[in-house]
DNA sequence: CTAACTGCAAAGTTTTTGCAATTGC
DNA sequence: GCAATTGCAAAAACTTTGCAGTTAG
């Protein structure tokens, strides 16, 4: 068994794809594969699921769009605890605190001073 | 139809259930319905996968445990944006930078300046 | 006692996949 | 042409639910 990067193959552009896309970029709310099929019907009333699933996928998979998942599906388990994944709502329901906003910041490297290996950061801590 | 609050009824222990949380608060990982199911046939082996999914939903609502959610079930799909969900593995993806740490915040009200309808941090802003 | 809980199996929901036909390059 | 894509339908994967029997309080 051999590892090929000449595997991929390549994208064909097909006018159900370009349906879906259109239909993630022009919305605001985070459809469900199935909103998007229904969505999709209206522009190309032989669609299928099938193919909808297909194309989200691929999408997904070029990191064209994100799959985004809520409290269904393949599910995992924890006790609580406040993570990067928390949500305002949680904090709300954990604190009795009505939140209005949040901010999030990274602190890291850039590409730069990692191959200098400098730590600038490091002295304003 | 009326909305009663006594309608909630009151929960029994079970040897299931208590099996269940114990194994959720003895591992380190994300546990999925099935892991967890196969996991606790090792204590109760007529334990069924049935009696696991209401056992979580249950824990769910209590607030005992979250539900959290990789990529599978009932997905909704977007396109790529940095938000609260964002892991630093995504964001070292999105810019090339090697993320050290992160920070998140969330700015509201505290329940009794709900009551006050005070907004005390507006000033600051 | 009896309401909550259980195991089992059937049903429900969401996603993937096999296949023959179609389409983009 | 030929590989990528599609529609359709069947299968797979995951979760919920109905029911009759069991159990905790």
């Amino acid at each position: 068994m051999e590892l090929n990067t000449h595997d991929q193959k390549k994208i064909k552009s097909s006018r159900q794809r370009d349906c879906i896309l259109r239909i993630l970029r022009s919305t605001k709310i985070h459809p469900t594969a199935d909103w998007i099929y229904e969505s999709a019907r209206k522009d190309l009333p032989n669609i299928s699921l099938g193919t909808v699933y297909r194309n989200l996928n691929l999408l997904r998979d070029e990191g064209k769009i994100k799959e985004l998942c809520y409290g269904k599906g393949i599910s995992r388990y924890d006790v609580p605890h406040i993570s990067l994944r928390a949500s305002s709502i949680e904090v709300e329901e954990m604190t009795g605190f009505r939140i209005h906003y949040h901010r999030l910041e990274f602190i890291g490297l850039c590409p730069d001073c990692i191959n200098r290996s400098e730590i600038p950061w490091r002295s304003q801590l």
